[in-house]
DNA sequence: AATTGAAATGAAAACGTTTTCAGTATATGC
DNA sequence: GCATATACTGAAAACGTTTTCATTTCAATT
């Protein structure tokens, strides 16, 4: 069934020119006579001819690919990179290949290869584990950008927000609002962004003078059942809060949803932050205060910055900022 | 920079074989003796060898990736599918190429026909518009398996719920809690799921013996703000109604954030139904009640059939039903 | 010891392009 | 009109594999 394909040498004897042009034609070199281009022009719309990608990647040394790893397809922000990146990638004439790290070291690296093998000209890695070390051992020899990381010598090719600011920021809000006692849902563990976060939501309380209270820190992993059980862990521990800090929306509105079993309201008795503004944040009931990060815009920029490194341009990452988006789920203490 | 990287030829005159035993023992041949194989083994461990899958494709017509195409990345039920698919090709040797249809009917034959050059092996349409003749048009020639999608004559590569008798289910229910005044919000315009679920809404009221009410249905496009500006719509032309079945959770979400804008109370003054059953509607407050699609599983489903159509083996495509997860944004009506 | 056949191997031809290199037209300046 | 540069063009060599086909090896039969 699989007819062979037209190819460039049908076109050549077609059109009476050689292989040689009709490739010049495809690339619209300039060195080739308005006549005979429209020769070849024709011959190719006739035939219905398109260029075999892997015949021109295999001999150009450009495979006009770029892969993609995510940690998580699925994960709300990790989508949105994702999306950013591939739209940037419009026009580009370069596709994407995505592929799915699924959180572990092993196989992050082993995708990583099997990318490598399709010899992609530029690698986005959004989010992951891979130390520096790591990633030079993988022997990449290609452009890289690192989207949600920020990895010690390499920040010329991360882009990420300030985790830690961004959490000192929300935790601060909180604390202008009255809270004392402020709870916290921690990303997935290990996670580099949630660790930061961690670190923001300690200093503001230590820079406000509030003693950090333990019990009121919970290990979550980013899924919205997480939030939930962390309001659990808080009330089975005692421990009374008006307000919690979540590393991101999901658990947030986990955390809504827990407390709105127990009839706690929200925000009038707990107030509740999140992170990142994913879409439905705007729309959750009551709508979500959250540090916002601009995901579609980090995953454009990465690409814009990836296409950059690939035609061999100077680069530029400019500095995306989180902005704290105030809705209703916050409000004063008291 | 870039050095030349080691090949197959390299690896041969290390193993004192031929450049096509070094390939045998790549593609797990039986026919190379031990002595020899693990001559070949042990030079490609040492010079770390990894064979060019571009050429790999070129010479062996198989490309070992395949094409992707969802309509919108960041849409939560298509992002769910494409992770069944994604993480069904664990494995097989697989990668997918994922582009991205935008919702535009050209830029959508356009996508497939760049994925096609790239020579890909299967392909998998996540929604999309591209009808029978125009999908003919496009020469494919490779296996192809539409999700989310009911084509006819193509019914064996197409993976879908049913829509109408969802819907009509949806309707259904909330017609046996007493509601009669039921809303409809419809998805995107043109889109088939979109049509199919207004047409079960309508026959589900007819055959309860209720009269449409037509400026209880508005057309929405998916996005959570047409929810709001659906339920904005239902009051300015002064009908009233307690109940509204909304074509996607994000719509729904959108309907439950305008009536609590409006102090309106969900569920004790109006239920409402959503559709997809993503992450975040189990989280909502109230918990959505909603048309659950088994959008992981059909990924998986897609590209399990995929791979045996690639196999040349016969594939099976087990009907997936929706259902309904009944949760607290619906009442009695009372 | 000669014969057979299967198992293992290598030489060389693909696969469909781009690219280099050597040319051949064509135009430019004198 | 001739040299000389410039614009085109084509032959052929890549690119890194797989695959075909012919050949060698070697154990099992006669």
């Amino acid at each position: 069934m699989r007819n062979r394909s037209v190819t460039i040498l049908d076109i050549a004897e077609k059109a009476c020119v050689s292989p040689a042009t009709v490739s010049r034609v495809i690339n619209n070199s300039v060195l080739v006579k308005e006549s005979k281009r429209k020769l070849v022009t024709d011959a190719m719309d006739e035939l219905g001819f398109r260029p075999n990608a892997l015949a021109r990647g295999l001999v150009s040394g450009r495979s006009m690919s770029i892969g993609v790893v995510t940690q998580d397809i699925g994960s709300p922000l990790y989508d949105s990179i994702a999306m950013g990146v591939i739209r940037g990638l419009k026009a580009s004439g370069y596709s994407a290949i995505l592929a799915d790290g699924l959180w572990r070291e092993n196989k992050e690296a082993e995708v990583v290869n099997t990318l490598l093998d399709r010899q992609i000209d530029g690698l986005v890695l959004i989010g992951g584990h891979l130390t520096k070390d790591e990633l030079s051992k993988l022997k990449l020899g290609i452009p890289v950008i690192l989207v949600g990381r920020e990895v010690k010598e390499w920040e010329d090719y991360c882009i990420s927000i300030d985790n830690f600011s961004a959490a000192y920021e929300a935790t601060k809000f909180l604390i202008e609002l009255g809270h004392r006692r402020i709870g916290h849902v921690i990303g997935r563990a290990g996670h580099e962004d949630s660790e930061q976060r961690l670190r923001g939501y300690r200093e503001a309380l230590a820079n406000a003078g509030i003693e950090l209270i333990p019990n009121l820190i919970y290990q979550g992993d980013f899924s919205p059942q997480s939030g939930v059980l962390a309001v659990s862990s808080f009330m089975e521990r005692g421990e009374s809060f008006s307000a919690v800090f979540a590393g991101n929306d999901l658990m947030a509105m986990g955390v809504c949803r827990a407390l709105s079993q127990r009839s706690i309201r929200c925000p009038e008795d707990v107030s509740v932050i999140g992170f990142d503004d994913q879409t439905e944040a705007a729309y959750f009931v009551p709508s979500l205060t959250t540090m916002s990060q601009p995901s579609v815009e980090m995953g454009g920029v990465a690409s814009a910055a990836l296409l950059d490194m690939i035609a061999g341009k100077p680069h530029e990452i400019p500095t995306l900022t989180a902005s704290l988006k105030v809705r209703e789920s916050t409000q004063r203490s008291g």
